[in-house]
DNA sequence: GCGCCTCGATACGCTACCGTATCAAGCGGG
DNA sequence: CCCGCTTGATACGGTAGCGTATCGAGGCGC
């Protein structure tokens, strides 16, 4: 790991303003406080707030396209197995931090064109590697795509819902789902699996 | 229209900025400003400014569950046809400032209890009418929720991708999503349709 | 052991915004 | 016609945060 001069520190802990509390919330003065030190040394590493914005977006984008290649490799997994792995992933809720960080960077791409390039540059990620499952599953190009965008669209929509919140009900409209979401067949590779079915909501 | 003293501009002009900028962004002397008067009058209407910010939620979940009771209503229209306006009407361009009041008010659920109760009431109220429709197409009760929450969050999870923008990609792959989440059957009026399919992704 | 250089603390001026207090203009009723 | 009320402008003090300038302390090469 070269030296970065110490950014690093500060990008994470910007990070997890930047989930907490949205881009606005994203104060150099605060997340100092955060760190235990005054805001001295952060214009030592960044010439401006602007440039550590921009940093976190690199960051950001760069750890979730790496994140989602690692998920979507299948060494030896299934892919089903890896789709339900996804939507746990996804869901749980250790992941609350990231979620928050996944929705603050949407809002703030709205207004900013550098936050909707990064937003960009991951959905492209997500949707190709997860339509590379699907057509794992044996379908044509076209029908992957837009099954991954289905996928991962719902995914990401069931995050920001509020349903009666901690039952299990949403584990329970979750699990039909997913079961809706990964019984897919295609032409080549479905006999492959032994888990599918038709449909299961 | 019983005269509410004013607040009404108040709220259409805060409702704007939230969409726009996120909570964060409804400052009173800039929503007084794009109004074209000073915050003189605000203080009139309003305790502080967390009143204002309450009353917006207010105003921001009545609208939202309104609107979905009505786009939800079968008169005469078949359902599979209401669904798919559905999708039209939450996915189409000049809803953006609808979308940025969405995401807006997500953002800051995270945070805020009020917002939290007020997204969870519209969340209800939109999946109990979806569901309502999947039931008239047949489907049981448990079904008809599962797939109604698949469908609300696909809906809303799309509108946050950023999928090369302008392009007829999206509407592509919109439209094949649609496909599979109207061509459902159930065991009694399934027979009622004429433009059902099994899969059409 | 001494100078140098890096780091972070402190102090400063500046802007944006909040909430309050006060003021002036307009307008309707008697 | 003028009194009182409503309305929105203005002025004010206070806080939070930005970006700059400066300073002291600690570590490192020599």
């Amino acid at each position: 790991m070269a030296d970065d001069g110490g950014r690093e520190v500060w990008i994470k802990a910007g990070l997890v303003q930047l989930g907490q509390g949205g881009v606005d919330s994203v104060r150099v003065e605060v997340v100092a406080a955060g760190l235990g030190v005054t805001k001295g040394g952060f214009y030592r590493r960044f010439r401006d707030r602007q440039e550590f914005l921009e940093a976190l977006l690199a960051a950001w984008s760069a750890g979730r396209i790496g994140a989602i290649e690692k998920q979507t490799t299948l060494d030896g997994a299934g892919v089903r197995d890896r789709l339900q792995s996804l939507v746990r992933l996804y869901s749980e809720r250790h992941n609350a931090e990231a979620m928050g960080i996944e929705l603050a960077v949407r809002q703030w791409a709205r207004a900013d064109p550098v936050a909707a390039g990064a937003a960009a540059k991951v959905d492209k990620a997500r949707l190709e590697n997860v339509a590379r499952l699907y057509g794992a599953l044996g379908l044509p190009a076209a029908e992957a795509h837009a099954q991954a965008f289905l996928f991962y669209a719902f995914l990401f929509g069931q995050s920001l819902l509020f349903v009666d919140q901690g039952g299990k009900k949403r584990a329970d409209l979750l699990a039909a789902c997913t079961t809706t979401l990964t019984a897919i067949e295609g032409a080549g590779s479905a006999a492959a699996s032994s888990t599918r079915r038709r449909r299961g909501v």
